[in-house]
DNA sequence: TAATAAGTAATCATAATGGTTACAAATACA
DNA sequence: TGTATTTGTAACCATTATGATTACTTATTA
């Protein structure tokens, strides 16, 4: 990981339901976020895809989400919108003529498919309602 | 993360370890990875730097491991190599007029911890001698 | 002295990332 | 029906990250 898909998602998920009684638009949760309407539209398609939040076009048009926040975990978002939804990567030019090389993927595989099964627990344990419980809280 | 800075690193130890009477030429550990010397010799300066390895220059030079190869966790080898050291990005734009855009990096933050926390831990349990035994079996 | 190997700087190509503009299509509402 | 609003989406750009490569200096062995 080295993009910020993830904490962006959240971000706006969390926007979102903080008035759950309209749609909200593309540019309104830009400007929280800091970045431009598209850029939020382009994230919310894999949302969307995810039937984490749904879309509406035209004039009070806007997002909504598609489910109750209760019920969306990190662990949903990061995988709606990080395609690789990896952690590790292993270089692929390794020499098949080493024993090495042969095996580094294997080697690594078990530790790294450890490593991304205590993550997804984690973030399965936190929701979107959660977070915006603190933000209640937090003002 | 998305470099394979911590991969190529696990490789290279583990290729010194498989013949701990000489020290290793960043050439020979550069044909196993798939690339070329320099590149290797960059790698070298961190783990060097962290006392996992020490490099001997000249003839019948090379890198060898600076202390037990038992001793070497994957999670030693992590923190070399990858100065972020960290698993997610927040993006740093964030409105701070915003009650979500003004909280969204603590929101994030403790989930975020654990979920490193977690991966400390696993990485901290496996061992360069854990691999090399695979690759002595594995063949 | 010759050969070998690390240290390191400089450069390049490619891909990833995020930002931006622009416009068509859909929708609500006066 | 017409106008304003908003999503969907394509196109493009700038910046940075990543990895590959070359080349040279310094150190060491024999």
């Amino acid at each position: 990981m080295s993009n910020t898909r993830f904490a962006v998602a959240v971000h706006v998920l969390t926007v979102i339901s903080l008035d759950e009684t309209r749609p909200i638009s593309s540019q309104l949760i830009a400007s929280s976020v800091g970045t431009n309407a598209a850029l939020i539209r382009r994230l919310l398609i894999s949302l969307n895809d995810a039937k984490i939040t749904s879309s509406e076009r035209g004039a009070s048009g806007g997002v909504r989400l598609a489910r109750p926040a209760s019920s969306i975990t990190l662990f949903d978002v990061w995988r709606a919108v990080d395609e690789e939804g990896q952690l590790f990567r292993v270089h692929p030019t390794s020499n098949p003529q080493c024993p090495v090389g042969r095996n580094i993927e294997g080697l690594l595989g078990g530790v790294l498919s450890s490593t991304q099964c205590m993550v997804e627990a984690v973030l399965g344990k936190v929701t979107i309602r959660d977070l915006v419980a603190k933000v209640e809280i937090a003002g």
